[in-house]
Formats: structure tokens, C-alpha cells, sequence
DNA sequence: ACTACATATATAGTTTTTTATATATAACTT
DNA sequence: AAGTTATATATAAAAAACTATATATGTAGT
């Protein structure tokens, strides 16, 4: 096989990341690059707030987001913009 | 949510057939429009032949690929071209 | 019809994800 | 420091995916 088993292994870990109802409409929701914070994402996908850190951390250990803390609160943002675009590439392909 | 969850779920199903070492590695060989029989694919994976024939179908299933039978072969091909750029985008993110 | 080659499906055991919920930590406010 | 708001982590049960392997089906050639 004249392909690399770790990136192959790394690549699916972050597509396994994203591969997911609500991350999906968390990496959606930051796309623009967007800041939202654990409150703002979890009221405006009307989820618990437990999920939305869950899923958040999901997205944040494979490499999908990044955050950073703000007093009370902690911003949540796309590491790479690029990556909102597998989303959109998915959608087109929906036929 | 503002968004629609069927969308959402079956853009995560496409994804997640896509979300794997294996199933990645099928899609690059894909690439560029080529049409690959079973015994192709799993010859140049080196993996068995019921294990490329598995996710093949759940490529198949999941809307990644179609295949038409060629006598006693199978030929798999992109459904879109546009999915190998999910790949492509996600090994652009592996910082 | 028999054989060989190509592909698909079935089964079972194991491992990962998911989901829901409870609880803990962290930072600010008074 | 006690209360409040914001976020994170832990736990466990259920569902889904993975892996390996065995077997079945389909197609062509003799």
C-alpha cells in the first residue's frame, strides 16, 4: 500500500470528529470565523448545556476548534477556517 | 435551531462512511475520476478482499460511490468528484 | 453442469460512540 | 466567603461501528 497508515488514521480522526449531527451544526454555526461562547451555542441549537461541552471538547481534542477563556465564559472558534468548507462540500453532494 | 436536522444528519452520515482509514484510502484511489474493480482495490490496499467489499458497500450505501458491473468484475467510481477535496481539506488541517 | 474467479453477505465478538444525567470546577459578584 | 453564573468532567447504559472470518452468490469458461 503506497499510502501513509498515520495520516490516514489522523485524517479520519478529524473527519470522525465532525462527522456528527450537532458538531456539524457547531462547526456551521462558527463558520465566518465566528466566537461564540458555550452559552451562546448551546441556546441557539437548543441543546443541554453538558451536550454542547461535550461536543466542544470532541471538536477542540481532534483539532477541529480552538478556545480561549473570557472571565466567565470561554470562545469557541475554528482552528482552520478551511474546515467549514468539508461541510459545505458535503451538502452539495446530497443529491 | 435554526437548522434543519435532516440535512444535518444526513450530511453526518456521508461523513462518517467517509470517517475511515480505509474507506479514506478508497476514495484517494478514486480520485481524479478512475473506476477500480474490488480485486483492484483490495490488492493495491493490501487488505482482504471481504474487508474492501465491506466498506465498499457502506461507501456505496452512504452516497460516496456508485459501481457498475463489467462481466465478472465490479468497478467503483466517485459518486462526486467534489468529495476527494474532503480529504484533501482535512490534510491541509493537519497542523 | 462443473469449475474457477470475482464479489457480496452473514455472523459473532470486541471496541467505540452516543446519550442522558449527575456532579465538579472555575470565575465573577456582593 | 457565600452565592451565582459558566463551563467541564464523570458515569453508566444503550447503540453503533469495527474486525475477523466463514460462507454465499454471481459470472464466465469448459
Amino acid at each position: 500500500m503506497a499510502i501513509d497508515l498515520n495520516k490516514l488514521e489522523s485524517a479520519s480522526e478529524m473527519l470522525k470528529a465532525i462527522a456528527h449531527p450537532i458538531r456539524i451544526a457547531i462547526v456551521n454555526l462558527l463558520d465566518g470565523n465566528k466566537k461564540m461562547s458555550v452559552t451562546e451555542i448551546f441556546q441557539l441549537l437548543n441543546i443541554e448545556q453538558a451536550v454542547a461541552s461535550h461536543h466542544l471538547s470532541i471538536l477542540k481534542n481532534k483539532g477541529v476548534l480552538l478556545s480561549e477563556r473570557k472571565g466567565k465564559n470561554c470562545n469557541y472558534y475554528l482552528k482552520h477556517q478551511r474546515l467549514s468548507q468539508i461541510i459545505a462540500c458535503v451538502d452539495k453532494c446530497q443529491s
